[in-house]
DNA sequence: GTCGCTGCAAAGTCTTTGCAGAGAG
DNA sequence: CTCTCTGCAAAGACTTTGCAGCGAC
C-alpha cells in the first residue's frame, strides 16, 4: 500500500514539476520539446547529482532514438538554472553537478574518496546563517553548506 | 604603537609561512625558486581571494622583471594546495579562487552582484557540523559554508 | 654537474556559440 | 507558416603538459 502511495506521490510531484516547466516556457515564448522534457525527467528520476556529461550519457542510454546533443543538455540546464528549477553544485572537482531545485532546501556532505554526495538539513544552522548575513549587512539570497569527509562505504573499503 | 606591533606580527607570520614552505620543498626534494617565493608572498599580502589569472597579473605588475608564466602559477598553486598550504574555493562562477590555508578556519559570504567574498566564523555552526557528520556515519575531514547575498556596497548602488 | 624548474606553446577539458535544417505552436 | 530548437562542429575559456634551456643546490 505504502509503495502505491509513494508512487502516486511521485507522479503528482512530477506532473507538477512538468506543468511548472511548461508554464515557464510559455511565459517566455519558448517551446516545449521532447529533449527538454526528457532532460527534466532524467533530473527528476535520478537519485544522483548529475554532471552535464553524465546526464547526456543517461539520455543517450534511455532514449537513443533522440540522439540528443550535449549542447542541448547544457542549454537546457542553463535555462532551468536561470529559472531556479535546478541548482548547480560546484565542489572541488572540475565541472558542475546539477540537482532539481524543487526539492526542499538541504545541504550536502561529500565523500572525498568516491565523490558521492549526500544531503541533510539542520534547522539550527539555517537559523544561524540568517543571523550572520544580517550582522554583516548582507541581503541574504541563498546559502549552501558542505561537509567533506569519508563515507561509510569508503571507510569500510579502507579497512580491508 | 599598535601599528608597529601589528607589523611585527605580520612579519613573524610570514616568516613562519615561508620557512614552512621551504621545509615542505626540502622534504620533497623540490627547489626553492624566486617564482615560488613571489607567489607565496602575493597570496599572503593580498586581502583578496585570488584566481590564478589575477594572481598572475598581480605578479607581473609587482615583479615585471621575473616574467612569470601562468603555467608556473598553476603549478605552484597545485603544489600549495596538495600540501594544504592554500585552499581553493569554487563557488558558482567558472574557475577557482585561492586563499592561504594558514589562516584560521572561516566560512564565506559571497556577493552575487560583484563577486566579493567576505569571511566569517560561527562556533555554533561549527559544532552542529561535527554532529551531523557523525550522525551520517561520515569521518569528517573538512567543511565549508557559503552564504550568497548582496553586499552593502551593491545594495547602495542599486538604490541609486 | 645534476636534476628539478621555468616560459612558451601546444594540447586537453569543459562549455558556449554559429549555422542550416527540423519541429513546435 | 513563423520563429525557436536541435545537432553538429567550430570556437572559447580555463587548465595541464611536453620540451629545451635555465638555475638551485
Amino acid at each position: 500500500m505504502s509503495a502505491h502511495t509513494d508512487f502516486s506521490q511521485r507522479c503528482v510531484e512530477y506532473n507538477k514539476l512538468l506543468s511548472d516547466f511548461k508554464q515557464l516556457l510559455r511565459d517566455n515564448g519558448l517551446k516545449f520539446t521532447i529533449q527538454r522534457e526528457v532532460i527534466l525527467e532524467m533530473l527528476y528520476s535520478s537519485d544522483e547529482h548529475l554532471t552535464p556529461e553524465s546526464l547526456h550519457h543517461l539520455i543517450q542510454e534511455k532514449h537513443p532514438d533522440l540522439n540528443t546533443g550535449i549542447a542541448t543538455v547544457y542549454r537546457t540546464l542553463s535555462l532551468l538554472e536561470d529559472s531556479d528549477m535546478v541548482t548547480s553544485l560546484s565542489f572541488g572537482a572540475q565541472g558542475k553537478k546539477y540537482e532539481l531545485g524543487a526539492k526542499d532546501h538541504h545541504d550536502h556532505i561529500i565523500c572525498t574518496q568516491c565523490g558521492e554526495i549526500s544531503e541533510f538539513v539542520d534547522d539550527e544552522i539555517e537559523t544561524r546563517q540568517k543571523k550572520i548575513a544580517e550582522e554583516l549587512g548582507f541581503l541574504i539570497q541563498e546559502h549552501s553548506m558542505q561537509i567533506y569527509g569519508i563515507c561509510q562505504v569508503c571507510q569500510s573499503k579502507m579497512k580491508k
